[in-house]
RNA sequence: CGGGAUGUAGCGCAGUUGGCUAGCGCACUACGUUCGGGACGUAGGGGUCGGGCGUUCGAGUCGCCUCAUCCCGACCA
C-alpha cells in the first residue's frame, strides 16, 4: 500500500494528499472542503497544542473561550477586517427545520429566519474586543493575554487537506495594551514564539519577518510571519504575529482610564496557527517512503517488530519486548510494539515508515542470542546492529540526534534553495525554478503588484532575524534605490 | 467563481457504436502453509456504477442538471 505513496517529484499535489490518507492522517469528509482529522493525525495535532500551550503559559497568556457566532453587525465595524474576510464568511439565517409539508424530508422553517444573521467566526476579532469593552475599564484591567483553541470557517474557493480547509483548528490569541511599545513587543514575542517552536519541535527552519503592506492581515498595522520554504519550491506561511494598534478599540470604543484619569483607547495584538502547521510537518520532511516526523512531535518514538517462526520464539521475543517498553516507557519514550501476527515483517516495516515513527526495533532469534537488536532510523533509512546492554539511552540520544538531523537536512535544503537575485531576467527564470529569492524592493505596492502579475511570486516577508538583508541596492523590477532585500516566492 | 480532466467495491483500475447475472488486481473474512524488507494456496463476503431528472423495450454506457476530487487562474492561514 505505501507504494500507493507516488514519487513526490510526479505530481506534488498528489503525492501530498495521498500521503496524508495513507499514513491515515487525514481523509476528505462529506462537507465541502472540510475534512476528517483521523487519531493518528490528531495525535500529532495534539502534540503541537500541548507544547504550544505551554510556551503561551509561560509568556504569561491564559486560555479563555469566545462564541462561534458572531452577529453579522460586529464584523462591520473595522473597515479593512470585513473587506478582508467578507467573501469567505459562512452565515446562519435561521435556527429550526421542519417537516417539508409537500413531500418527504425536512426543509427551513420560513417562520424561523433570524433578524440579525450569525457568521461562523472567520476569525474572532470582533467578538472577542466588543467582550473587551465591558472587562477594559481601568490601566488595571491591562494587559490583558488571553488565548483560545478554536475552530473556524473561511468559505475557500479551493481547499486542501490540512494547508486549507473550510474548517480548521487553531489558536487566536488576543491580548490588549496600554501602550504601543508594549502591544508590539508582544507581537514580536509571539512571532517568536512561533519561531521556536518551528525550528526546534517541527524541525522547520522559518523566517521570521514583517508582511508587506499588501500582504498583512486585514485590520492589522503591522503583521509579523514566519515563512517556510516547502519541498517543491513553494513557500508556506505558517503563522501570524499582529500588531493591530488601536483599530480594534476605536471600532469597538474600547477605551481605559490612565493612572492620570485621561481616556484612552487600548493597543492590541492577535496571533495565530492553525492545522497548516500539520502541512507543513509533512512538506516540510516526507519523503516517498511516507511521512517522517520529529521526534518532539511524533506520538510513536518507538515500534518495535518481533521477528519469529515458532510460538516459543514468539513468547520469548515479546517478553524481552515488553520489558523494553517498560524501560524505555519510564525515561519519557512512546513505544508501540507491534505484535499483529497476520502480517510479515517487512509489511509492518513499510507501514511504520509510512506512519514516519522515527526509530523502528527488530528482535529476531539471532538477535536473542547475540544480546542485540536491528535499530532502524526512519530519517537516514539506516539499520544497525545496537546491544541490548543500555538501549534505552541510545534511542534516548538518538530522538536528540534524529531531531536535529531532521532540521539540518531542511535547513540545507532552503540554503540551497535561496538565492540573491539582482536582475529581471534571472529573476523571471529563478522563480520557475521554486525556492526563496532576495531581493532589493523600491517599496511601493505597485512595484509589488506587477512581480505578482508577471510572476505570481510575492514578497513572502520583509525577515528581520537576519542582516544578510541589510544592504543598499537597486530594486530588482524598478531599478530605484532600496536598503535591503525582502523574500520573494510562490506560495501556497 | 472561470477553463480543463476525472468520478464504477476500502484503494488502484477495466468495461462506453446502449443489450445477457457488472469485472480484474490489491485490501477484507475463514482455514492451512509461511514469517530477517510489502508471502502463498483454497474457499468466501462486499457495488443503489457520485447524485437527480430525462430519452429508450432496455442506461455504467446517450442528453440535461447537480455534487465532489485533481490541475490551471482569481481568493486565502
Amino acid at each position: 500500500m505505501a507504494k500507493e505513496v507516488t514519487n513526490r517529484e510526479d505530481n506534488y499535489s498528489q503525492w501530498y494528499n495521498n500521503l496524508v490518507v495513507k499514513a491515515d492522517l487525514a481523509e476528505a469528509s462529506a462537507v465541502r472542503g472540510c475534512m476528517v482529522i483521523k487519531p493518528y493525525g490528531y495525535a500529532i495535532w495534539e502534540k503541537m497544542h500541548e507544547q504550544l500551550d505551554k510556551m503561551f503559559k509561560e509568556t504569561g497568556h491564559v486560555n479563555a473561550y469566545f462564541p462561534l457566532f458572531i452577529p453579522k453587525s460586529f464584523l462591520s465595524r473595522e473597515a479593512e477586517h470585513v473587506e478582508g474576510f467578507a467573501k469567505e464568511c459562512a452565515v446562519v439565517t435561521h435556527h429550526r427545520l421542519m417537516v417539508n409539508p409537500n413531500g418527504a424530508g425536512v426543509v427551513v422553517d420560513p417562520d424561523a429566519r433570524l433578524e440579525e444573521e450569525l457568521i461562523v467566526r472567520p476569525t474572532s476579532e470582533t467578538i472577542i474586543w466588543n467582550t473587551y469593552k465591558n472587562w477594559i475599564k481601568s490601566w488595571r484591567d491591562l494587559p490583558i493575554l488571553v488565548n483560545q483553541w478554536a475552530n473556524v470557517v473561511r468559505w475557500e474557493m479551493r481547499t486542501r487537506l490540512f494547508l486549507r480547509t473550510a474548517e480548521f483548528l487553531w489558536q487566536e490569541g488576543h491580548t490588549a495594551h496600554a501602550t504601543k511599545e508594549e502591544a508590539m513587543e508582544e507581537a514580536q514575542r509571539m512571532v517568536e514564539v512561533y519561531a521556536k517552536f518551528a525550528r526546534e519541535y517541527m524541525s522547520m527552519p522559518v523566517v521570521v519577518g514583517h508582511k508587506s503592506e499588501t500582504e498583512r492581515f486585514a485590520g492589522a498595522v503591522d503583521t509579523l510571519c514566519i515563512e517556510a520554504l516547502m519541498q517543491d519550491g513553494k513557500a508556506l506561511q505558517a503563522g501570524t504575529s499582529h500588531f493591530l494598534g488601536q483599530n480594534f478599540a476605536k471600532a469597538f470604543d474600547v477605551q481605559y482610564a490612565t493612572k492620570e484619569g485621561n481616556l484612552e483607547y487600548v493597543w492590541a495584538t492577535s496571533w495565530g496557527v492553525s492545522t497548516r502547521l500539520m502541512g507543513a510537518l509533512i512538506m516540510s520532511h516526507s519523503d516517498n517512503n511516507g511521512l517522517v516526523l520529529p521526534p518532539k512531535l511524533a506520538p510513536i518514538h518507538v515500534v518495535m517488530v518481533p521477528i519469529f517462526k515458532t510460538d516459543e520464539e514468539r513468547n520469548h521475543i515479546l517478553d524481552k519486548m515488553a520489558a523494553m517498553k517498560q524501560d524505555m516507557e519510564l525515561r519519557g519514550l512512546s513505544v508501540k510494539i507491534d505484535d499483529r501476527d497476520n502480517l510479515r515483517p517487512g509489511f509492518k516495516f513499510a507501514e511504520w515508515e509510512l506512519k514516519g515513527v522515527p526509530v523502528r526495533i527488530a528482535i529476531g532469534p539471532r538477535d536473542l542470542e547475540g544480546g542485540v537488536v536491528e535499530l532502524a532510523r526512519r530519517d537516514t533509512m539506516t539499520k544497525e546492529s545496537v546491544a541490548q546492554e543500555g538501549l534505552t539511552q541510545y534511542v534516548l540520544d538518538l530522538m536528540d540526534t534524529i531531531q536535529n538531523n531532521i532540521y539540518d537536512k531542511a535547513f540545507k535544503f532552503r540554503e540551497e534553495n535561496t538565492f540573491k537575485v539582482d536582475t529581471w531576467e534571472e529573476f523571471k527564470v529563478k522563480i520557475e525554478e521554486g525556492g526563496f529569492l532576495l531581493c532589493h524592493w523600491d517599496g511601493t505596492a505597485e512595484t509589488e503588484a506587477k512581480i505578482k502579475e508577471e510572476t505570481k511570486a510575492t514578497i513572502r516577508c520583509i525577515p528581520v532575524d537576519t542582516d544578510v538583508c541589510v544592504e543598499e541596492g537597486k530594486c530588482v523590477y524598478s531599478g530605484k534605490p532600496s536598503h535591503r532585500r525582502v523574500l520573494f516566492a510562490r506560495s501556497y
